[in-house]
Order: C-alpha cells, then sequence, then structure tokens
DNA sequence: AAACCGAAATGAATCGATTCAATAATGTAT
DNA sequence: ATACATTATTGAATCGATTCATTTCGGTTT
C-alpha cells in the first residue's frame, strides 16, 4: 500500500505554495488559470485524489451532513410508514442544502450514545415520544443545533410538533356526529415501560409520551363534551403493527361486544383493526366505525377505505431538517392536521 | 463564543502528558484507575465535551460510517417499498457492526458527485441498474471498499444481485401453467432515457439496466419453450409507480384485448394494473392472470392478493453492507428468487 | 542491594488539509 | 513614468486528536 499523495506533494511538484494548491481545488477563482492547469496536470499525474474529506473537516469544522436519531425503536425507522415519509421530507430538504444525511443506528442504548458521539455531523434532528432517555442526554452533550421531532426538548434550538390535541378532537367528533355511542381508544405506547393490553386508570395517568398524552386529552375532552364519560371509553394499548394490533382488537370485541366507535393512535393500528373487525364477522361502518390517525398511504387501499386524521409527515421532516440545518429564526412549529372522511366511518 | 477545551488543556490541567489523556478516553484501560478519575474530574470541571470527532477521524483514518448512494433517482430510497426495506437490512447490519448509516443526497447529478465526495465514510453501497454514470466513477475516485446491489460494477470488491433470470423464468412458466396464452411484460425503466409506453425491438435491443436485460430473458426463454413467439408478447415500459402503471394498463387493455396473462417486472407495477383491470370491469385471475415480481407486504393485501416473485430485500441490504464492512472474503453473491402464489393467478 | 520485569506515563511526530495576514505581481489612471 | 488599486501568491499557524518508541515507576526475585 503506497503512502497516500497528499497536497503539499501536488504543490511542491507544481511549484506553488500548499496555500495555492488549496485555493485550486476549493477556490478555484483566487488562482490563475494558467496555474490551476498547471496544478490540476500534476495532481492528475501524480495520483493525487483530491482534498482528504476527514482532514478539511478538522480544518473547517463543518462535517456536511445531517445525523437523523431515532432513540424509540432503531429498525422503526425502517419500518413504520409514518417514519418513512419522514426520512423522505428530510432527505428532500438535505437534498436542496446540499448535505448528507447520517442515519444514528445501533442494536442497543449504549452503543446508541457512543454512535451519536461518533458521529461527524452539523446538526441533529431526533424523532421521540419522551425526553427522558440517556441518548437524548448524549445529544445535548454533543451541543449541536438539535431539533425535536414529536416531542419538546429541553435545550433543543426548536422542535416540530404536530397539533396532537386538536387532531384527536376532530376525530372524537366526527365518530361523534356519525352516531357512535360505545367507544374504544386504540393508544400507542403510553411509555418506555413495553407494556400492551388494557390501559387502566393507573397507566393513563402515567403517560410519558407527549403524543400520547395529548391525543388522549383531545379524545377525551371532545368525548366528554359529547356526552361520553371517559371510565365508560374502553382504552387499549397497541403495539404499533397491524398484525397485533389486530391481535388485541379481537379480544377487544369479545370482550366489549358494545362498542361501536373506534378512535386509534395510528392508521397502522387502525388497519389491524378493520382487519380483526372483518373476521369477527362485523361490518364496517355499519357496526363500528373506525377512524385512524397519520393518513398514511395504504389507508386509501383498505376495504373500506379509512378514514383517518391526516397529517403531513413529509413536510414535518423536511422543517424540521431546515430548522436544524438553518441559521436564520428558529420557532418552534406546530403543524395542523386535516380530517380525512372516507368509508370506514361514513356509508 | 468562548473557545473549545482542548484534550491538551486538560492533560495540562490534570498534569498529565497528552497521550494520558488521551488514553484515559480512548483506551483506558492503559491508565491507572487514580490518574484516570483525576483527569475526568479536571475534563468535568473544564467542561471538556470529550475527543472531537473530526481529529480523531483525521488521526484513525476511520469515519465509523457507510455511505449509501442511489444514483438513478434520489428520492427513490424513502419511495420505492423495495428500497425501504433493502435500507432496513442495510440498518440492521450498521447497527450490529457499530456504523453508522449515510445517504447520500442530492438534487441533480452534478451535486451528487459532490456529495459523494465530501462524505466521510469507510465503505459504499450503491443501488443501481446500469454503472455508467458519473457518479459510480466518482465513488471509483474515492478508492473505497464500493459493494454494487442489483448490477455489476466494474471495480467493485464485490456486488450483490438477484438471479432474475431464473425468477423472471418461474413467473413466465407458472402464467403458463394457469393457462395464459396471451402475454404482456410490464418492463421496468430499461435505460437512462426516462421514456415510457410501448417498447418496440429497437428500445428491447437497447437495455442498458442488468435487472432489466435478465429478466425480460427469463420471460422470453420460458414463454418461447411454452411455444409462445416473442414477437407476439406486448412490451410496455412502465414508470415504477402504481398510478402511472394503472394508467398504461388502462390503455394496454384497450388496445390488447386478448391479452390474458400479465408479467409486471415488479409489484407496484402488478398493483397498478390490478387497479386498472378492476376498472375495466374484467376479472382476475379470472379472465387476467397478474404476477409481480418483488414480494412486497402491500401485495398480501390486494384484492386478489397478488402472486409474485419473492425476493428477500432486507437480506439483500444486510449482505451488501456487510460485504462493504467487512474484511472476510469478499465474494459476489446472487441471491435467490421463490415463486408465491395468491388470488391473482389461481382462483 | 542489584537485577529484572511488566505496567504506566511521556512527548514529539503525525494525520492532511484551510486560513489569513503579509507580500508580490499585474493592471489602470494620472 | 509614477502612484494607486486589484488580483495572485506565499508560508506559517492552526484545527484536535492518536500513536509509538522511549523512559520512569513500582514491585518481585535472586
Amino acid at each position: 500500500m503506497e503512502k497516500r499523495v497528499r497536497l503539499v506533494d501536488v504543490a511542491r511538484a507544481a511549484g506553488v505554495s500548499q496555500g495555492t494548491a488549496s485555493n485550486a481545488f476549493g477556490k478555484p477563482h483566487l488562482v490563475r488559470q494558467q496555474v490551476r492547469d498547471r496544478i490540476f496536470a500534476v495532481a492528475a499525474e501524480l495520483g493525487y485524489r483530491g482534498p482528504h474529506v476527514m482532514a478539511r473537516m478538522l480544518r473547517t469544522g463543518r462535517a456536511g451532513a445531517l445525523g437523523v436519531v431515532f432513540p424509540d425503536n432503531l429498525e422503526y425507522a425502517f419500518t413504520d410508514p409514518v417514519a418513512i415519509e419522514l426520512l423522505r421530507g428530510v432527505g428532500r430538504e438535505c437534498a436542496r442544502q446540499a448535505v448528507n444525511m447520517m442515519i444514528i443506528s445501533a442494536e442497543n442504548q449504549e452503543q446508541a450514545i457512543s454512535a451519536v458521539n461518533n458521529a461527524a455531523v452539523d446538526a441533529f434532528l431526533v424523532h421521540c415520544y419522551s425526553d427522558n432517555n440517556d441518548i437524548i442526554s448524549a445529544l445535548r452533550r454533543r451541543n449541536l443545533p438539535l431539533v425535536g421531532i414529536d416531542t419538546d426538548i429541553r435545550d433543543a434550538v426548536a422542535s416540530v410538533v404536530l397539533d396532537d390535541y386538536t387532531g384527536a378532537a376532530m376525530a372524537a367528533r366526527h365518530l361523534l356526529e356519525c352516531g357512535a355511542g360505545y367507544f374504544a381508544i386504540l393508544s400507542l405506547q403510553a411509555n418506555e415501560a413495553e407494556r400492551f393490553g388494557p390501559m387502566d386508570d393507573k397507566r393513563r395517568g402515567a403517560v410519558s409520551h407527549r403524543v400520547v398524552r395529548e391525543r388522549l386529552a383531545g379524545y377525551h375532552a371532545m368525548l366528554e363534551s359529547g356526552g361520553v364519560e371517559v371510565d365508560d371509553i374502553v382504552h387499549i394499548e397497541c403495539d404499533n403493527l397491524s398484525e397485533q394490533a389486530s391481535a388485541q382488537v379481537r379480544q377487544l370485541l369479545i370482550d366489549h361486544p358494545k362498542i361501536d366507535g373506534i378512535l386509534a393512535m395510528s392508521d397502522v393500528i387502525a388497519i389491524g383493526a378493520l382487519d380483526a373487525i372483518k373476521k369477527a364477522g362485523k361490518s364496517v361502518p355499519g357496526d363500528i366505525r373506525v377512524i385512524g390517525f397519520d393518513g398514511i398511504a395504504d389507508g386509501e387501499r383498505t376495504d373500506p377505505p379509512l378514514s383517518t386524521i391526516t397529517q403531513n409527515s413529509v413536510e414535518k421532516g423536511r422543517l424540521a431538517a431546515e430548522l436544524a440545518l438553518g441559521e436564520g429564526d428558529r420557532r418552534s412549529r406546530v403543524l395542523p392536521t386535516t380530517l380525512t372522511v372516507r368509508g370506514s366511518t361514513k356509508a
């Protein structure tokens, strides 16, 4: 393995200073064409591969990359349709700003922390549900611009969240308007502890995930104003995977046959619910109305098509990236949702 | 903005050499506990943030990241279900090896080249259909381990491709066995020129994308052995998006009403075809048998469920990452496919 | 007390660029 | 021809660690 050709070698061989050689590559307009050409010719002859990326980074302090972290579940990033849309938006903004996208990957918390510590990036984006987490602390310690998605993070330069409360309230109002009277809420995981199934008062009081807290509050407020007692609502904490959710809903239908309105905190869960209801021989929306949350593409093709609260996840990701990379004012943003009515709530 | 605290500052303040201070952080077992503790205490007091990532990289020459490039279409990575599965596999292997994943992003070819040149990574993975491309040249110039996915790349340390020929042949045989006699092939894009629609001989002779070439050959060989003339097969070059493909198939059904077997080169296209056929009032598989390629999850939930040639894209990505990061023997791999029979070909 | 050994610590060299104040070269106006 | 701007070039300092050959230390063994 021969030694790498360095800029200084090229400079010497071309009979110019190292500074000029550097400019020829990085700021060509500062070097006379004649000289530039000579430098390039010599570089080609010596087999110079261009400026060393890491050396340049060290000197300039810029990494040219945006770090993206998913602390809750590392594999989640390429599994959940909403996360993928988010990444699409992040990617779009990174492309616009000519910055690469570094996805922090790890198998466990400890590894994730060292991945965060070793990532050569200019800013971090973190998608998470709660912020009491060692990975978040590691991110803070890096002292780089940090933008939280879907949760507020202390010390972050900004955050991008959804107006979850209003979205949930819209969903609940719609079900009320469609005539539902007995409700079940299919919740996303409420905190770090991986526990699924029926959600009692105690568990409902220990919700650390912002998204879940806000959506529950929105559902409850609207249902109460519609004359429904919160204690009469069945709460189930579901895994955010259609298959698992489907199994949980199957049990729900057995335990609570009167249920005629289902509020799901994600479309993935709602799709599982549709499946379970169909298998149980009940009809949607005749017997049970189902509304999801997110507005993923798959919801358009279910049978019946899924009513939902639509959010623009692509824009959420793009905006977060813009805030993280941006120099301008970095106010945190709350993004709106819209009600999308399809066949699962209205015939 | 105060000046950053450096390792040398910590070392001085703690009364040890810089080398020892470095070891305290990077190789703690080489430093006596007593001394180590003192160094950490001083570091905390001075507000030292830990070793500077870029400086460490420059010195060690390791970036701790794997670059992933999609030259054909940059947004494609987070849009196509197969690409997403691929990324999931890559992510899994990166996590296993405690390496981050750098996604090269750009809006155009020129930007992509400079993104490749500025990426601090230890190896590159490139997913593409053909290798005559300036981005590929830029990748080669970096002189890092390079693994090609779905196409062979000159100078790559290895490549991971599918046994496309056999997969296509299996698909064609299956349709023959199901009694189809008049075939249409819905092809992926055959080369860099973005042209869609009917594919004449000339265009079929100018296929630069390896995947398309192999699959066409597999389809043709099997159909011919089943007594079908290649010239009697209708070829349509489709955009790899369900909506667009659907529109193209609508026209196909008008122009060629006798078609009773459709071979689609991707499930995404096949799903579009199912849609168009349903809208045209024909039945699947009664009037027309449809088989896709890839085995994406969405194909299980179409109506009827989609028969397909299943590949393991997650493993394809994982394996490619392993080869790129690995030290061991790096033979190129050809991955197998399996026939998955569902309702779109057999009642 | 001398000799020896392994573990711990040292400190200068190195990784490979970019930057910027100072200087030189070139061009233009008087 | 002289003065004055402009544009190019120089070269040393700097970014912030890690490495490794060498020296020092502390403890055993003879």
